[in-house]
This record gives structure tokens, C-alpha cells and sequence, in this order.
RNA sequence: UCCUCGAUAGCUCAAUGGUGGAGCAACCGGCUGUUAACCGGUAGGUUGUAGGUUCGAGUCCUACUCGGGGAGCCA
């Protein structure tokens, strides 16, 4: 008796056929008639079920007649061609052992549920054949990420999650304090005094590593962080969570194309990696999550991901005969709806956007020679938006200290970054990938709630 | 945070201001190759919470809570 997976039986049908075979897993579904019936089970090592037939020659054929959905069992038989037509073999039960009976009142039906019912038991949702897929392709895509990089010599970093910057400027921040609130010091002012406090300095979650990364991106040449990030924006959007993983590599002695370069080439790597190493899974997304996500992906793999600049993108987007909410001004940040036509409608492709003006960009991005814009890069992709935002990094030092003086951030504060200008400082560049936004981009997946597998959001933190 | 839509059985949804229903799930029974199996039966409800209008409220009004969609912020 081999004791095998349901994934070996798949992807090394030969080895196995007309063998007696043991598996273990959990009920999906049973169906049963007055001497004999078919059990599918999932036994969490692939995507697919496998369809188990018994018979009343099983002493406990009663019972397992009864088998609720999820229950755990034991089967030893054998492995036969089915002469059913939905697949292409089943295992004739010998003997089916109940490991765990599963309540009756278990709230996954054989049927569809809609995803926010499925949020609201997100401890049993990976259950499901969506989320079981999900979340299969997000390992494999975390594993791919890391590949792509570590392949060519880059140098993972792992960047602190506690930062003392309290202005990174990335977005609102969570606290992180050891102090009791309700009996927090006070200075003389009635300011909570955090020099009490644990670090002895006020202290955050970080809302990005990527200060901390260009440190070692200045003594390893091409480094990444991968690693959760914290927000405390109020953001009630399908697209924007609390905390969320986030990949950002730097690259040394390298300009914004360079770094164009690189994420285009990341994305296909990811793309292609994603098809050939989960192909159940993306088969089901492209049937039952989104019908357009082959051909998509396809173009995408298949095709240059179109670059212009925000001067370019505003001349086209005010050409265009179409009444946009905020009407289309150079000067102004890109909104959703004209990010959303460049990509979707003129484009129909991953666009790269670079050269924002200086005014509504971050303080570190390098001032271009016109003087007003910045070398900035964001990717817009279709369905997802803003899934990538970089830019190359200003490495002149007096540049550097009048823009941040520009936007009212103590120098003093960014002593180390400021070294880096310093000492041997040389061009360089790099990005932020939102992996979440990734893993919905390569699903067709919606909400960003449904890529992760217990959310933050704003106001829900169960689980 | 703003705009908008919604909340009825375990799930998905019906119900003109006038006795709250269906399908699926559960439970009981039937069925010799099923595929979200099928067939028959049983049980299941303080209609999100708190007020108000009315002879009478699931339905109308107010507030709150939670959720969907859109916007801002961004990855």
C-alpha cells in the first residue's frame, strides 16, 4: 500500500493506475445511493478532488454514507480508470477509516458563496476552490519573486518593521509604544512623553523600507526588501489595506529607465512563472474569477509595456473626447479615472507614466533638468491600477536638502540618508511592487480583502 | 473621511403600508455510476440595532452599526 498524494496521482498518473494506493484528506462532497456511492475529497496537496467510490461490501458503509462535508478520512484501495466523464480516474475504497467527523453545521455549502459571506469565516474560506487557489498562487508567486531577484545576484534586505522616521512621508502611520495610555508621561507642554517610551523616541511601523534598503542598495549594488508594511490611512477601497506586503529593489549605478527596465521584466518573469507552475489554478481564475485573464496575461507576456511621461499622458488624455469628473490639467496628480482610461481604453496595457511634476511627488525623487518634473515612474496596469510606483533617487546632495527643506522635513532627522550622498553616493533607482496588487492583477480578483488571508482594514480586525 | 446602494431562515434571494415565502443547506426516508446528483417529507424567523409615524411597519421617517460600489490617499 503507497501512501500518496492527490497531486502525485495527477501529475504521475502511470505509477499509480490500477495500484493500491492510500490518501488522506477532507470531504468535499458526497453522493450516495442505497448500496454504493462516491465521496471527492481535497487533500490540501493540490488543487483539484479526487473521486473516491464505495460500496456496501465497507462494514461501515452506513456511515460513511453519512460523512458530513469537511470530515476527515483514511482511504486504502485501489487507483482505477473512471468511466465517468468528469475524470479521468477514481479509487476504489477498500477500506475508509473516519478521522475527524465534521459538524453538521458547517457553514461551506456545496454550492456558490458570495465573497463577503466568505470574508466572515475567513478561518475556513481557503477551503474553498477560490481561495485554495489564491492562496497557492501567492506562495508560488512569493517564491517567484525571490527567484527573479536572488537569480541575478540581488541581495535580500530585511528591512526593520519598527522606524523611528516619524516622516517618511509614505502615508499615516501606526504607533508603536510600550507605554500605558490611559497613565502615559507627560512633558511640561501635556504632550505624551515619548522619551519614556520603550526606544526612548516616538516610534512607528514602517510605512516602507525602501530608506532603509538604498543604505544597502549603496554597499551591495542591487538589493530588494519583501516584507509586510503598515498604513493607517482610513482608505475604504477594494484596493488598499492596513497591512500589506510590499516589494522593493534598488538598484546602484542606474537611472529610471534602467529601472523601467527591471519591473517590466519582473512582471513577465511573474506572469510566466505564475502559468507554468500553477496551471490548475490560473485555468480556474480564467473560468470562473475573470474570462479575459489568458488573454490579458498573454498580451501582456507577448507585448512592450507602453512608456510616456505625465506630460505626454496630460496632452493625450485632454485630446481625448471624453468628460472626465476632474478635467485633465498639467500640474495636477493623475486621478483614478484618468489612470484608469491611459491603461484601459487608449493603451489597453501595462503603461508606464514617468516625470511627474516635482510639486506632488516624494522629496527623494531626482530633479529632472527642466527643473519642474521629477524622474518618477508609476506602472498602471488594467483592472488594478497603480500596482508599481518608482522613481531614480536624487544623489546630489544639495538638491537633496533643498527639496526636503521644501517640504518641511528636519534634515537633521535624515542624518544617515544624507550620509549616503556623501560618501561614494551614485545614481540609483528602484521601486515599490504592491504584492497584493500583483496577486489580484495575475487572479482577476477584485478586492484586495480576498488576496490576503486575514485583512486589516479600516475598522476589521477579526481574526 | 466623502458620495451612493444595501442589511429578511445557516446561505442566496422574494414579499402593493394589511396573516413573512422559495431554492439550496440541515434532519428523516427512497434510489445500482453520481458530478452543485436526483425524488419525497420534516423542521427552521423578535425582518441589523434603537427610536418615531400609523388602527396596523419587513415596507415610511431619524440615528447608529456593519457590508457592497465609487472617490480621496497610495502599493
Amino acid at each position: 500500500m503507497q501512501l500518496v498524494t492527490v497531486k502525485e496521482i495527477y501529475r504521475e498518473t502511470d505509477r499509480f493506475l490500477n495500484q493500491k494506493v492510500e490518501l488522506s484528506g477532507w470531504v468535499r462532497t458526497v453522493r450516495t445511493s442505497k448500496t454504493f456511492g462516491f465521496i471527492e475529497i481535497n487533500d490540501g496537496s493540490f488543487f483539484e478532488t479526487i473521486q473516491v467510490v464505495f460500496d456496501e461490501s465497507l462494514d461501515n458503509f452506513i456511515e460513511i454514507g453519512k460523512l458530513t462535508i469537511s470530515s476527515a478520512i483514511r482511504i486504502q484501495g485501489e487507483l482505477v480508470s473512471s468511466p465517468g466523464a468528469k475524470q479521468p480516474f477514481e479509487v476504489k475504497a477498500e477500506t475508509i477509516e473516519i478521522l475527524a467527523l465534521s459538524a453538521a453545521d458547517y457553514p461551506l455549502q456545496k454550492k456558490r458563496h458570495t465573497f463577503e459571506y466568505l470574508r466572515t469565516i475567513a478561518h475556513l474560506r481557503p477551503r474553498t476552490n477560490t481561495f485554495a487557489a489564491v492562496f497557492r498562487l501567492r506562495s508560488i508567486v512569493a517564491y517567484a519573486i525571490h527567484k527573479f531577484f536572488q537569480d541575478r545576484g540581488y541581495v535580500y534586505v530585511h528591512t526593520p518593521i519598527i522606524t523611528g522616521s516619524d516622516a517618511e512621508g509614505a502615508g499615516e502611520m501606526f504607533r508603536v509604544t510600550a507605554l500605558d495610555m490611559a497613565l502615559a508621561p507627560k512633558d511640561d507642554s501635556g504632550h505624551i512623553d515619548f522619551s519614556k517610551d520603550f526606544f526612548g523616541r516616538e516610534t512607528s511601523l514602517t510605512v516602507s523600507g525602501q530608506l532603509n534598503v538604498e543604505t544597502y542598495c549603496m554597499a551591495f549594488r542591487n538589493v530588494y526588501t519583501f516584507g509586510p508594511t503598515f498604513r493607517a490611512e482610513n482608505s475604504n477601497t477594494a484596493r488598499h489595506a492596513a497591512e500589506f506586503w510590499m516589494i522593493e529593489p534598488e538598484i546602484a549605478f542606474a537611472d529610471l529607465s534602467d529601472n523601467m527596465n527591471l519591473a517590466e521584466e519582473m512582471m513577465k518573469y511573474i506572469i510566466q512563472y505564475a502559468l507554468d507552475n500553477a496551471p490548475e489554478e490560473m485555468a480556474f481564475f480564467n473560468k470562473f474569477v475573470d474570462k479575459t485573464l489568458f488573454d490579458r496575461l498573454e498580451n501582456i507576456l507577448s507585448s512592450e509595456f507602453v512608456r510616456v511621461t505625465y506630460t505626454e499622458a496630460v496632452e493625450m488624455l485632454q485630446k481625448e473626447d471624453v468628460n472626465f469628473e476632474y478635467p485633465v490639467r498639467w500640474g495636477m496628480d493623475l486621478q483614478t479615472e484618468h489612470e484608469r482610461y491611459l491603461t484601459e481604453k487608449i493603451f489597453k496595457k501595462p503603461v508606464f507614466v514617468s516625470d511627474y511634476p516635482k510639486d506632488i511627488k516624494a522629496f527623494y525623487m531626482r530633479l529632472n533638468d527642466d527643473n519642474k518634473t521629477v524622474a518618477a515612474m508609476d506602472l498602471l496596469v488594467p483592472g488594478v491600477g497603480e500596482i508599481i510606483g518608482g522613481s531614480q533617487r536624487e544623489e546630489r546632495l544639495d538638491l537633496l536638502q533643498k527639496r526636503m527643506q521644501e517640504s518641511g522635513l528636519n534634515a537633521e532627522d535624515y542624518w544617515w540618508y544624507l550620509d549616503l550622498r556623501r560618501y561614494g553616493g551614485v545614481k540609483h533607482a528602484g521601486y515599490g511592487l504592491g504584492f497584493e496588487r500583483v496577486i489580484m492583477y495575475l487572479t482577476g480578483m477584485s478586492n484586495i480583502r480576498d488576496v490576503v488571508s486575514f485583512p486589516r482594514t479600516a475598522n476589521s480586525c477579526e481574526f
